[in-house]
DNA sequence: ATGCCTCGCACAGCGAGA
């Protein structure tokens, strides 16, 4: 089984990209975020007719969340917005059950400016999906966390391409990074790095700067497997093509394959 | 140090993204 996170920045602007990636890719879960978009304007016609059922979580402008599955896949919605989510008028976390596998879809705060409220926010969003995350793990059943993370996991080459371009930014901080690693230290395992222990692999890639052309990335779309599911990884991997095309989001999406 | 670009909203230019 197949499952991708991609961060497609508007759901509007981002239709012919986001059927077109199906069409190629063909995953089974497709967990999609910042869809800027309420839950009226979601395209659920066009999903449908691309051959995929779906959920979603949708909010005016800004965040939202959805969870795509195949058809002939059933999904059943588990959870919508995080339990002590510490502004539940953001839309960053879906959940549900598909093809025997708990799927998080999750859209974590950017935490720009830092230090400040919005920082604060980040972290205490990052405390309440911990307490999800811990929930999921107990049930001993395959969890896959992916998403949007906003956390770029080291300084390392591998993950950034300048971490001192980066150092004052939310995506790198310290007790940004330790609550990510908390997830590590607690059994969950980052499909990517599992497949991929070393080089660069990037996920995001700025509109401006040139970024894409100077592959001044980073990586920040993460798959948090918890050992039912670790146990069950084959591969893992970037569709860096998305990200080349014309009218792409600035986030390419990412995928892990389950045996 | 700032804007570089893109999105949604709404129809100008701004907030937000990362």
């Amino acid at each position: 089984m197949k499952i991708a996170t991609f961060n497609i920045n508007g759901i509007g602007a981002r239709l012919p990209r986001l059927l077109e990636w199906l069409e190629e890719t063909k995953p089974d879960v497709a967990c999609l975020q910042e869809l800027k978009a309420p839950d009226e304007r979601f395209p659920e016609m066009e999903i449908r007719a691309a051959g995929y059922s779906a959920i979603w979580h949708g909010q005016k402008s800004w965040n939202g969340v959805a969870i795509l599955a195949r058809e002939g896949l059933d999904l059943v919605e588990t959870q919508r917005g995080l339990p002590n989510d510490p502004d539940p008028s953001h839309s960053r976390y879906i959940e549900a059950a598909v093809g025997g596998v708990i799927v998080g879809g999750l859209y974590l705060p950017n935490g720009n400016p830092q230090p400040g409220p919005k920082f604060d926010y980040k972290l205490a969003w990052f405390e309440a999906l911990l307490e999800r995350a811990q929930t999921l793990f107990a049930s001993e059943q395959p969890v896959v966390l992916a998403g949007d993370w906003n956390v770029i996991p080291t300084d390392h080459k591998d993950d950034i391409w300048d971490a001192r371009r980066m150092a004052d930014d939310a995506l790198s901080q310290p007790e940004s990074r330790a609550a990510f690693r908390r997830l590590i230290h607690a059994g969950w395992t980052d499909a990517i790095r599992a497949i991929h222990p070393r080089g660069p692999v990037y996920t995001f890639w700025d509109y401006t700067m040139n970024a894409w052309a100077r592959d001044a990335g980073f990586r920040i779309d993460h798959l948090l497997l918890s050992p039912a599911a670790a146990d069950r990884l084959a591969d893992a991997g970037v569709d860096r093509d998305t990200r080349g095309k014309e009218k792409a989001s600035d986030h390419a999406p990412v995928w892990a394959v389950l045996r």
